[in-house]
DNA sequence: CCCGTCGCTTAACAATTGTCAAGCCGATCG
DNA sequence: CGATCGGCTTGACAATTGTTAAGCGACGGG
């Protein structure tokens, strides 16, 4: 890896804590790639070979069934994926694919758990990652199995203007069948929600999201943290 | 703790490996209760002050909002709750009821974390529980997101067979309104589909469960270790 | 022993969501 | 500049799922 690529994601709280050894030994034989947009960079079903933290970009995880596919999750920089496989040397069970063009690091999962058990703080910076990421995907179940289509899409702009400083007015972060995958609907049934919240007081022309009234939307989605995060550097964007 | 109980949770894969000394600091202060049925363990929101691990009974995790209600994970002997929370000393997502009577280990979040802290092969431990949570919860979010309700009920259905050995004649271990909340339907909508299944090689009469026909039922349900397991010691039963 | 409660089932109906088909629009490219 | 492609929207329709209400049957308490 360039000296670039290891100052910057030095600063991470995954790495911030760990010794100089350890540090070393992880980046040693990890490599920094750049990839286009729309390209798997792995199956679901394969052996955990990697753990994978990207830099750049936006990459989605997608799990795939008898010919379904739907994204489970949307990883903005920085955030990290197949750690809890490569922590059980399990298959992955989530197949990855980048949306844009992205950059991600790459770490062989033996120098992964070489270093856990080398290194205590390390160690309690992986534990941290693995609950953050646990509850995350806690949090999606609970956005599907209790909220309806419309309830989840107000509560999705609620977060992502919650994510931008509270701004009334933001693009939306994805492409609107990703987005409607994401929340578990089709891209139909999203374009009829997006309508439906106009009287709701959520407004969007292409992919320019206006919140005309913010309490009236959160009537809808009554956002809670329980299910809406704070993601501190979490899940979707 | 009594010594019975220390002996018995001794064996566990979370605690086998660790040195005499931590499990010593881990158990000083914990207690193993009994609970009876549909008590509330704890609720969610509330600050994780202690790590649960059940040994006995059953036991739900349920997610709330907005006056819904539903059953996230079935706990039964021997797992583990609340780890996620309290490693990242943050509030729980879900509440916890008992289904039966329960007994159940409570650990100070302090505590454990000290023994994080202190003992490697515990660490070790603690991640690959961790590990396999998530990977639970990715499992279940998958289950919800890619396949419909009928689906979802065969796929149960043979994963309960699975736990059995194959066995093709067993009785349901839930009650099937608790069974609908944990598939994501209605209680309404899982008669129908118990009876819709009928046609695909499965019979059931009250809590009897009977696989007339595995290869029909499996048509249905595509069954994958990516969605339904294996999954050695975890989530649902 | 009877009665009330509770869980389950069924049926009719309503709401939500998915499917299919068509058309629009903006971007890209020859 | 015009053609083509892909993503988005819309509408009509179908399937799935939720809702409401009623009834059945097992269980436990009076």
């Amino acid at each position: 890896m360039r000296d670039a690529s290891l100052a910057e994601i030095r600063e991470l709280a995954l790495f911030r804590d760990i010794g100089e050894a350890t540090f070393e030994a992880l980046t040693r034989s990890a490599y920094h790639q750049t990839f286009p947009p729309q390209v798997t960079l792995i199956h679901q079903g394969q052996s955990a070979d990697f753990f994978h933290v990207v830099t750049d970009g936006l990459v989605e995880l997608v799990g795939n069934w008898n010919g379904r596919e739907n994204t489970m999750v949307v990883l903005r920089p920085v955030s990290t994926f197949t750690l809890a496989a490569c922590m059980t040397d399990a298959p992955y069970l989530m197949a990855a694919r980048t949306i844009e063009q992205s950059r991600v690091i790459l770490i062989p999962s033996s120098d992964l758990r070489a270093a856990f058990a080398a290194d205590t703080a390390f160690a309690l910076a992986i534990a941290h990652e693995l609950a953050n990421c646990y509850r995350g995907m806690v949090r999606h179940a609970k956005d599907m199995k209790l909220r309806t289509s419309r309830e989840r899409l107000a509560g999705y702009i609620l977060r992502q203007s919650a994510l931008r400083g509270g701004a009334s007015r933001f693009e939306l972060p994805l492409e609107k069948r990703l987005l409607a995958s994401f929340l578990g609907m089709t891209p139909e049934n999203l374009s009829r929600a997006l309508r439906a919240l106009r009287d709701d007081g959520l407004a969007i022309d292409a992919t320019h999201v206006t919140i005309a009234d913010r309490a009236a939307l959160d009537r809808v989605a009554h956002v809670t943290p329980l299910i809406d995060g704070p993601e501190p550097g979490a899940p979707d964007r």
